[in-house]
DNA sequence: CTTTATATTGGAACCGGTTCCTGTTAAATA
DNA sequence: TATTTAACAGGAACCGGTTCCAATATAAAG
């Protein structure tokens, strides 16, 4: 291991020397060049514990996902990665495999790793974790969920909801399922449905079902079939693509054609619903560019520049073949 | 910051009897007890650049994918998280969005930030993989490729498709197209196809033509139309899931009813093939199982032990919906 | 009651950087 | 030419741990 006492060695200077012409400290140009000559013989490059341990914090950022696995995980730790390495700073991914204990956990482990700061791709706030943020002292940024104490970047539920919701009430549909998920879930399982049910205020003839399933296709594909027994709607709301994609295996399978016999919406934009037949019609979210803006703002709190507390992603109503005119 | 110097001199006693204490050092039970009451006092954790400062190494293992949003690299990522967490080893995941240069700046990269090993999910290895691996004297363990000078893991591609060929010779299919991918990537490229043709030799009476197109499902979408037009076989044998996915599609465009007027197949056993309709018949690879798989080995080899050159991960072939019977 | 072995502990050096302070030298000013 | 100033370089201390070596104390052996 070359370190940066043989550098300054080898180039007849001081190790002082050496550490100001690798951070832009005043340097004659004589031993600049001699330094820079002896570095790029050997290939030094710094340790980044010996620097990170003087300067008691890194230019990692850490990422928290509930899991890796998803669509929207993947493509905002896309986002994130992309616009933090334009700066030059690192991404950690934390996974908490969908464990809010070990999500805790890996707060503090971040913490300790002296990060430079948190991005948490949240599903719930408890109080544990607002304990977590206010011990580590780190600048915490949520993504997907929204608090009133923490700067957050959520996708723009309700509104994407409520379009979403006034788009098929001008297709006509008036016998309507929202299949929902745990109110536990702020922005999917509240936000969601609010922005859905404010649309659905304005339609006096209108009958709206709230039913609630959980985040696997498999739940959904198990659930969809008595909903269309119990209630036979025209169409089914769904708050995220995964339930669209088993609402429509299950339509298939009871012989149903979709959209003919019933209509389906999503929540998400995940690729796959582009690629199913039909195409799903879904309220798209802009995840990567939601792991851009996110990676952004993150390193504005770090040098301690203010932002907003509450940043808004952008969707798109994405019109497929999954939704009939009546 | 609270540092070890705090604690011995809360607890009376020198650091070097602290840190013994931390590394089961040889220490009297009186004064154990007094630094495990300070440490419990002031929550005190080690920092863990002065640590690996001196001991030169860390308990982190690199990951390299080329993308994160693809089934097969988060699976594989979970499994290798599991693993790695169960022996107090970290994964630290970089993403080379399939660039093979950004890859090898990766591989620098995780080395210089002193990983004790790396595990590279690979598509392609080149000569300047070879170089760098050389170059930083750190284990490696190649996922989904092989290469007989470094430790690889690698799903039972070759097998794997000559089964997949040989249960659809059983489903009585004998016009067959073949859609592979590029000859760069061994694994998907040339094992699959190579099983695959195994598997036809000996079936004189088949006819099989091979065809080539992308990883994204889209350019399956463009290209199937016209193998279908030009080609017209019973069967379109497709070398990923992503593939078969835009196999389907194009054919449903097409009109035509999957599998009355023609069979699909892919490789993967990606989770939307199951919620596709119809479900595609598919050689599965259990991806997660063989993350577990790789991390183990790994850390095996961190630890000095000898392992197999070549590991092979499992498969299995799934039938549903999507191979007709002729 | 010595001598020797063993268990603990303290002190100092070290890991590889950064930074503050001081000294030297050359350039600018009087 | 003498003096002030600025630019640059070197030395030492420090970041927070680990580890080697020597010192002390205690127990076992003679």
């Amino acid at each position: 291991m070359i370190t940066i006492a043989d550098i300054a060695k080898r180039a007849g200077v001081a190790k002082s020397t050496v550490s100001r012409y690798l951070n832009d400290g005043s340097i004659s140009e004589a031993t600049k060049r001699k330094i820079e000559n002896v570095i790029n013989e050997t290939g030094y490059t710094p340790n980044t514990f010996a620097q990170s341990l003087k300067a008691k914090k890194t230019n990692i950022i850490g990422t928290i996902v509930p899991r890796l696995d998803s669509y929207a995980s993947s493509r905002t730790l896309i986002g994130i990665d992309e616009r933090l390495k334009e700066q030059n700073y690192q991404m950690l991914i934390s996974n908490s495999n969908q464990c809010l204990e070990r999500e805790i956990d890996n707060i503090y482990t971040l913490a300790k790793q002296k990060v430079a700061g948190i991005i948490l791709l949240a599903t719930q706030i408890t109080e544990e974790h607002l304990k977590a943020f206010r011990k580590i002292e780190i600048p915490i940024l949520l993504v997907g969920q929204q608090h009133h104490d923490i700067y957050s970047l959520i996708h723009n539920d309700f509104e994407a909801a409520y379009q979403l919701g006034r788009y098929i009430l001008s297709k006509g549909h008036r016998r309507i399922a929202y299949l929902g998920v745990t109110e536990l879930d702020i922005a999917v399982g509240v936000k969601r449905k609010e922005g859905f049910k404010k649309a659905m205020e304005g339609e006096p003839g209108s009958e709206v079902k709230y039913f609630e399933t959980g985040f696997k296709i498999t739940e959904a594909l198990n659930k969809v079939p008595n909903i269309i027994a119990e209630y036979n709607p025209t169409i089914l709301v769904c708050a995220t693509d995964n339930i669209a994609l088993g609402a429509l295996k299950a339509a298939y399978s009871k012989g149903l054609i979709v959209p003919n016999d019933l209509s389906i919406t999503g929540f998400g934009g995940y690729e796959v619903t582009e690629m199913m037949h039909p195409g799903i019609t879904t309220a798209k979210f802009y995840y990567k560019e939601a792991g851009r803006m996110a990676a952004q703002r993150m390193m504005k709190l770090i040098n301690g520049e203010e932002i907003e507390k509450l940043i808004l992603s952008n969707y798109e109503i994405i019109e497929r073949e999954s939704v009939d005119t009546l």
